[in-house]
RNA sequence: GCGCCAUUAGCUCAGCUGGAUAGAGCAACCGCCUUCUAAGCGGUAGGUCGAAGGUUCGAAUCCUUCAUGGCGUGCCA
């Protein structure tokens, strides 16, 4: 795995301890053991490429002032072989690294080599990760928080992937539960409807789907004249659905029992809804590795087999008629409940299985699961619930991510779950182009809140910092392909840079294996469009400052070897993100 | 009440395992297309890093307290 940023500093390193092995060997600092420093990349790159403060850490230790540490080491550093031609003492006490051209050409020419491969890291070499994310109830449409977490999951795991691990992508189907009943329950009632007098007059009335089902939903979902009680889903898909199925089967339901038309509207409706979500993220090129039931595990067993597991191990007890778990031995606040008095299990039972089942059963090495912020409190109940069943809780990662606020025209707009008028992720990629979605919804870190502005994303301007992205790509393209008009090719052979966006442009290149790393260890996909955004920019200056076409011809090859580079890197990037990388724009 | 997350330029946000003059985009203003894609580039202006203490050679970054906002704290999921 080619990183040259890793093997440089890992350079700094060794240069540094050898010399200060031999200023303790000929006496001149005092043998005894220092504090670890850092070696960094300085954010003005006049103060060298790579810079270290072990004279600033190190000062108090060996009795002296920084500057006098840092020139003593200095001088007593041996560059030879090494990446770096020339070493300074500057500011308080750091040492700046300066590469010298040897280091810029082989940056260019492995990213060239390497192609798709680079940028790849082995952090992760041996380890498998199950990455969990969206997991909508497969009860009605996703909404926006779906939209962000299918982004930020999707990009997450194609990052841990570049960097060496081994990832699974999962959508956990809630098919089984309270949600699934009260799903039915909102399909009896729309069925009925429909049958009724009035759903027959409105049938009438409305004959393609979309004004029938305005029609009975009403203002809010509860016209007067179709009421619906508290408690039940809304959504106008309720409605398509029940009236599908009378279109199909009539109203043979009308007359059978509530529990059996439930049972039959659900099992109608269910599995389409099910292969909607799939399509749907199909479409936002979401594609799972594995969808996994919940009533799989409610029929092998393994939910029982959870409540069996912890009542033997004595973490619970019983009252009220409930099973409760003892939480509060683990570090929770208050215990909670896992059976309820009237014999089923609460959500979190089911949830426990299938954890053990990705931690155990499979044998992953860590479940990553993306979930948002009203969740939160979830994640230490499941901490503790894994504690209980003997299961190491740090091999549960969640990243947790903030609401999303949609803005239109500079103003909010507004969500309302319940009514089923929420913007659905459908009706996003109606108004928004999918590059741009799945860039924005990566564009910041997970734990903040998301301002997605509607305009923006639509607007095709350098404002948009998708279309800055692209642009940088299709401009590369054209540059190439003129080039290669005129007979010039790079072919693979030596180059040399001279001028400072040229520098510039390789650094940011030469930084994208360090990226990977750092953005897996922290489940960062967002440090990946700020990456992007970033090499884009390098290139759009070298490209300002630097002709190629009109070049004398050892620089102009190797201006069109550092054009190859960044259009690998970026094309890299852009891959991970799945954001298309035009060749013209 | 307790817990989690946030608070940095007019706006949206980076930077947070302590380091050099606190960065970027947008908005504002001034420039650059007979020259490889101006969907670009350069420049100007804009900051008591929510507040107050503390730790230290050094704090946006770590600790404490407080303030404001969001979300949790169900025999809902």
């Amino acid at each position: 795995m080619y990183n040259a940023v890793n093997e440089a500093k890992n350079q700094v390193s060794e240069v540094i301890m050898e010399a200060l092995g031999r200023l303790t060997g000929s006496g001149k600092i005092p043998a005894e053991p220092l504090p670890p420093f850092q070696v960094t990349i300085p954010a003005d790159s006049s103060h060298g490429d790579f810079s270290a403060n072990v004279a600033l850490v190190s000062a108090k230790t060996l009795k002296s002032n920084p500057r006098a540490v840092a020139q003593m080491i200095a001088e007593a550093a041996e560059l030879a072989g090494t990446a770096f031609d020339k070493v300074e003492v500057a500011g308080p006490g750091f040492l700046n690294f300066f590469v010298g051209n040897v280091w810029f050409a082989d940056v260019v020419r492995n990213a060239v080599k390497l192609g798709r491969d680079y940028g790849k890291t082995d952090l992760g070499k041996g380890k498998r990760m199950l990455v969990e994310f969206v997991s909508a109830n497969p009860t009605g449409p996703m909404h926006i928080g779906n939209a962000r977490g299918g982004a930020i999951g999707d990009c997450l795991s194609s990052l841990l992937a570049e960097a060496g691990y081994e990832v699974s992508r999962e959508f956990y189907i809630n098919d089984a539960g309270n949600q699934v009943e009260k799903f039915g329950k909102s399909l009896s009632l729309r069925y009925m409807q429909v049958c009724g007098e009035a759903g027959q007059r409105v049938a009438a009335e409305n004959k393609d789907i979309d004004s029938f089902t305005k029609a009975i939903y009403g203002e809010d979902g509860n016209s007067p004249e179709f009421p619906m009680p508290e408690d039940v889903y809304l959504g106008q898909d309720i409605i398509e659905h029940a009236k599908n199925y009378f279109d199909l089967n009539g109203d043979k339901l009308a007359a059978v029992s509530e529990e059996e038309r439930r049972k039959a509207l659900t099992e109608y409706a269910l599995p389409l809804n099910i292969e909607r979500l799939e399509q749907d993220l199909l479409k936002y090129r979401i594609k799972y590795d594995n969808w996994f039931k919940e009533s799989s595990l409610h029929q092998s067993g393994a939910v029982a087999e959870v409540i069996e597991k912890l009542k033997a191990g004595g973490h619970t007890y019983e009252q009220d008629g409930a099973l409760w778990l003892r939480a509060t031995d683990f570090g929770g606040d208050k215990d909670f409940v896992l059976v309820r008095s009237n014999g089923f299990p609460t959500y979190i039972v089911p949830d426990i299985a299938y954890h053990y089942n990705k931690l155990i059963t499979r044998g992953y090495d860590k479940a990553i699961n993306v979930l948002g912020a009203d969740h939160h409190g979830y994640v230490q109940r499941m901490r503790i619930c894994l504690s209980a069943m003997g299961i190491d809780d740090s091999r549960l990662d969640v990243v947790i991510m903030q609401m999303v606020m949609l803005v239109r025209g500079g103003e909010a707009v507004k969500l309302s779950k319940r009514s089923g008028k929420a913007i659905t992720l459908t009706t996003l990629l109606d108004e928004v182009p999918l590059d741009a979605a799945r860039f924005f919804f990566n564009l910041r870190n997970s734990d903040t809140h998301l301002e997605f502005d509607l305009d923006l994303a639509v607007e095709e301007s350098s404002k948009n910092p998708v279309y800055y992205v692209q642009y940088a790509h299709a401009r590369i393209c054209r540059v190439i392909e003129k080039m290669s008009e005129d007979g010039a090719v790079y072919g693979g052979g030596e180059v040399s840079y001279t001028e400072p966006a040229e520098f510039a442009l390789v650094r940011k290149i030469a930084e994208m294996p360090e990226m990977i790393n750092d953005a897996a260890k922290e489940y960062n996909p967002s440090a990946l469009t700020r990456y992007a955004f970033e090499l884009a920019q390098s290139y759009h200056k070298f490209y300002d400052s630097c002709s190629i076409k009109d070049a004398e011809q050892p620089v102009k090859l190797s201006r069109l070897a550092l054009c190859e580079a960044a259009r690998t890197v970026l094309r890299n990037v852009l891959a991970l993100l799945k954001v298309d990388a035009p060749e013209k724009m």
